[in-house]
DNA sequence: AAGTTTTACGTAAACGTTTACCTAAATAAA
DNA sequence: TTTATTTAGGTAAACGTTTACGTAAAACTT
């Protein structure tokens, strides 16, 4: 199979190699005719320039790398929309990994991109191992954290203040009149996800002045499945309720599930607010209230961020982003 | 910032830079002795090899290029996890393209993959444009095509029947007692999803004895607001049906959102058919009855095939894979 | 007209591997 | 013992670019 090389054009158009890689850089130091000569030459060779061989001489390969604990759900892949966006409109490309949240497997992923010289790396809703940190760290290439961040080392991150979020979540339904309001959290060890929402929630109950009450919430994994549990048993255990703040947009569609099967309504008999705002969520039935998140902006965020860092090396600032409620039919006033 | 290579390992351990890619490879050629140096130079020196030199001398890159009309719809990112998952386990990465259904764009990425020297390309859900064609054909590497075939040209693909999945899905309507059926299909111009779907439809209501009627069909694009819109169109102007197939679950789950503001229960008063089965479709409530299509099977096949290919070169088969329907709740028995 | 600067190129090394080919020593076969 | 074969390892070319450096001609200066 004949791929023509550089030398091809070259020699086809009469000049030099370096000729050639001038022109194709748009430097100066030759004629407009030679010029010409040589681009008919790559036109009629059909000549594509070999970015491998490129890469292997400036060092550099215009690709970042992407690591999803689930590259397939709602939430990671509008991110990946976002990081691709711009990648792809600053001339990098995006190589995706899914973790599987699988310790080996991200430490093979790493290596993976070690090897194929990415240019930097963008690492997204996970808790950064001290493992991955030092692998990392021996890349030497410019790393941020998305929707994570890491309070031992300085990293930039991009990411919602989720306790502010989820304090805000409460208390909007606190204003609605709710006194009573349960919630899902995702599990306390979760130092990104789980215990700052929970923060939030009982800061806004404590604020309010309304007790918080350890029965009232049930833990889940942020997936819709556990959602639908941890409602089932709310449902069953917990003290009487009229509102809910679900810590994702998944486990409040999963919580509503369990609801509507009880034979209750909402807004009705309970309202539910999520955390998130997937694209889904606006296409249930009744569609859900709840914190909106930019994932797509916070991966575009990400991979300028990112991209900045590869071409200058230098800034190392971390990006809070505003979320918002999206007041949609989930959630009643009460009294 | 130091770098070791090879030369620097072969130094360390004073050997030749040969016998170091020897014991690299695990050839044979050199003696446990010198094995054992080798190790522990590579290890001192925190030594990674370059798969970019790689590349370069062996014309391969173990990439391969992904393109889809909207990486961030459950429905690509379901068939992406797919295609990881398996290139990961061959020892391939894979670069993400998102063509935003644009010819210039999805053109751009072509030549980008070319360039980067990726070893395959699997080309999903959108019609292949001769001008893509001839693009993919110039590279002569492998390509598979995902959810979507060319009939002018012979490649592989993976797909589902869709003829006869939509077939199924009307019958399935029918036998449940249903005979005033109508459908929200795709635009009749998409020679993959759409068309074939409404002939589906065609033929089973022919085959059953029922009239075809032109009034009760809308039209979307297969995205959730289309889908809304196409149902309330369908409610002020069609003749009464009982029953609808929508041509995607994202569209099913927009009717539900119409059907559910007028008041109407489901499937009490109309019962429900989607396509594709969607993760989110069994979150939604009631949970939607629909055409099941293996995604991230899908996804695990055309990888196989794709990097099969790669390797040997030979092997053209495509695959139809087998859809089912799966019965949730949206559907009920009349009469 | 002579010197100076600029322009328009060409040459060749370098990037980090792999691998074909070569050689010398060790081992086996006769 | 001599010859043939295998083993252990080295040398250097090749992959397709980029770019520092060199040089002759052309274009300005004065």
């Amino acid at each position: 199979m004949y791929v023509p090389t550089i030398k091809d054009v070259a020699k086809a158009a009469n000049v030099s190699v370096a000729t050639v890689s001038r022109v194709l850089h748009n430097l100066s130091g030759y004629s407009d005719k030679t010029k010409q000569k040589v681009l008919q030459a790559i036109e009629e060779l059909g000549y594509h320039p070999n970015a491998i061989a490129r890469g292997l001489i400036n060092k550099r390969t215009q690709t970042i790398g992407v690591l999803f604990p689930n590259v397939s759900s709602g939430f990671s892949s509008e991110i990946l929309h976002g990081i691709e966006e711009v990648a792809h409109e600053k001339g990098f490309s995006v190589i995706v990994c899914n973790t599987a949240e699988d310790g080996k497997r991200t430490m093979k992923y790493l290596q993976v991109l070690r090897e194929k010289q990415v240019d930097g790396i963008v690492f997204t809703s996970e808790v950064l191992k001290d493992e991955y940190y030092q692998a990392l760290k021996e890349m030497s290439i410019p790393v941020v954290l998305v929707n994570t961040q890491s309070h031992k080392h300085m990293i930039p991150y991009v990411k919602v203040d989720d306790r502010q979020a989820a304090y805000q979540a409460t208390a909007y339904l606190i204003e609605k009149g709710h006194r009573e309001i349960a919630m899902i959290s995702g599990h306390l060890w979760d130092p990104i996800a789980g215990a700052p929402r929970m923060e939030g929630y009982r800061q806004a109950l404590e604020d309010h002045g309304i007790e918080f009450l350890e029965s009232r919430v049930a833990y889940g994994d942020f997936h819709w499945e556990s959602g639908r549990r941890a409602m089932e048993s709310l449902l069953a255990e917990a003290p009487s309720f009229t509102a809910l703040f679900a810590a994702s947009d998944e486990m409040a569609i999963g919580a509503m599930g369990a609801v509507f099967e009880k034979g209750m309504r909402i807004p009705d008999d309970l309202s539910i607010i999520g955390y998130d705002d997937l694209t889904l969520s606006k296409s249930v039935f009744p569609p859900l209230t709840t914190i909106h998140q930019p994932l797509a902006q916070i991966g575009c965020l990400a991979s300028d961020k990112l991209i900045a860092l590869i071409e200058d090396s230098q800034n190392v600032s971390s990006s809070i982003v505003s979320h918002h409620i999206v007041e949609r039919q989930t959630v009643r006033s009460k009294g």
